[in-house]
DNA sequence: CCGGAATTCTTGTCACTGGCAAGTTGGCTC
DNA sequence: GAGCCAACTTGCCAGTGACAAGAATTCCGG
């Protein structure tokens, strides 16, 4: 085993299961997720459909790795969203809401795959790594919270889960246009969090 | 028109229309919307499946009934949630967000197909209706935020979009149980309420 | 009361999907 | 260089949503 990584194009057709990955995640992000096809992502590679079994459990299999993908990118955002700022902790933690409402603004139909009930029938072991990829994320937020409860301030938020439902109940409401009814558009998004965030 | 409404079976087989809005409805809520199956739910009416189109425009169509069928149910809930305590304005509030909370952990699936994306692509008649509807829960949190704002309490809501984002993000945190991290599981709901909802 | 017309439903068929089974190809190792 | 094993293909299956055309049944105007 660990025979490191094969360079190049490697022996077959390449190395399918990175390709099949790519493709899926453009897909995952251009039609949304139900309407990722397992045939159309491989005939895109250019090998037939049941090659990917080779690689991939399921379509499902597949896709949760796309979701995989995307809490680690997720988790990055969120970090350089909250780097941005070192001084005050308060902004900091607005920053790191801004974050993340902007990845789900930006890639609805990944965040949507993430969140969605796809994932929760995940064994164990993809279970585990996506709750450790998952844990930047909870760490993120809690660090800010963490950073800002000793000083009392930003009351409206008093624990990582009431700033965890602002921000994320905020992102669905506004990638599935619920909030048309009160003004806001998803071009608005930067508004929105602005009223909600702002001390 | 209008000759009143056929009873017993009717002419045919039974007015169809209904009785496929009601096994959509059920399994629906079984076994979440992209498992239920347009020929499946035929089956069980007692006929063919293409017999649905001529009340539907399609399976999604159907699944749109569905989902409004639920944003009024939605609404009674919320509004019942709210009467339910009619003294202190702080304590309807906090009824009405529990009573939405409540709705999404009794019945995930249906709360998922509301808010999904396949909402999104409905026609100008049926999107009016649907947010007909829907005006309901957005009446009843910003009621009963019209209601708190004069007193200046509960600072942590200061909108009925803080407020609508807080619970429907503890929601679907809720029911895609993302929130094992944190300790809190779908049982846990109303300790999770409490402690993002509590004064 | 009755005969056409419209409505409700069925049969037949299509393209497409995810998944399995059995074959074929090609590179790696001993 | 012989065999083996992984990567990929061909062929297939049941099931799905949708359409078109036909059969049954109810309605309506005379």
């Amino acid at each position: 085993m660990a025979t490191v990584k094969r360079r190049k194009r490697a022996y077959h057709h390449g190395n399918l299961r990175e390709a099949l990955l790519g493709v899926a995640a453009t897909m995952v992000e251009r039609a949304g997720a139900p309407g990722v096809t397992l045939r159309d992502v491989a005939r895109r590679v250019g090998v037939t459909h049941t090659a990917a079994y080779h690689h991939f459990e399921s379509r499902e299999a597949l896709l949760r790795e796309v979701a995989m993908q995307g809490f680690n990118e997720l988790g990055e955002a969120l970090a350089k969203g909250t780097k941005k700022a070192t001084e005050d902790p308060r902004v900091a933690l607005r920053q790191t809401g801004r974050a993340y409402v902007e990845f789900a603004v930006q890639r609805p139909n990944l965040f949507r795959l993430m969140f969605g009930p796809l994932m929760n029938g995940a064994q164990p072991a993809a279970e585990a790594s996506r709750r450790a990829s998952f844990q930047v994320l909870v760490g993120a937020v809690a660090r800010a919270m963490g950073a800002v409860m000793p000083g009392g301030a930003i009351p409206e938020l008093r624990g990582p889960l009431a700033a965890w439902s602002v921000v994320h109940g905020l992102s669905v409401l506004l990638i599935d246009e619920q909030l048309a009814g009160l003004g806001f558009k998803v071009e608005n998004w930067e508004s929105a969090v602005k009223l909600v965030l702002e001390t």
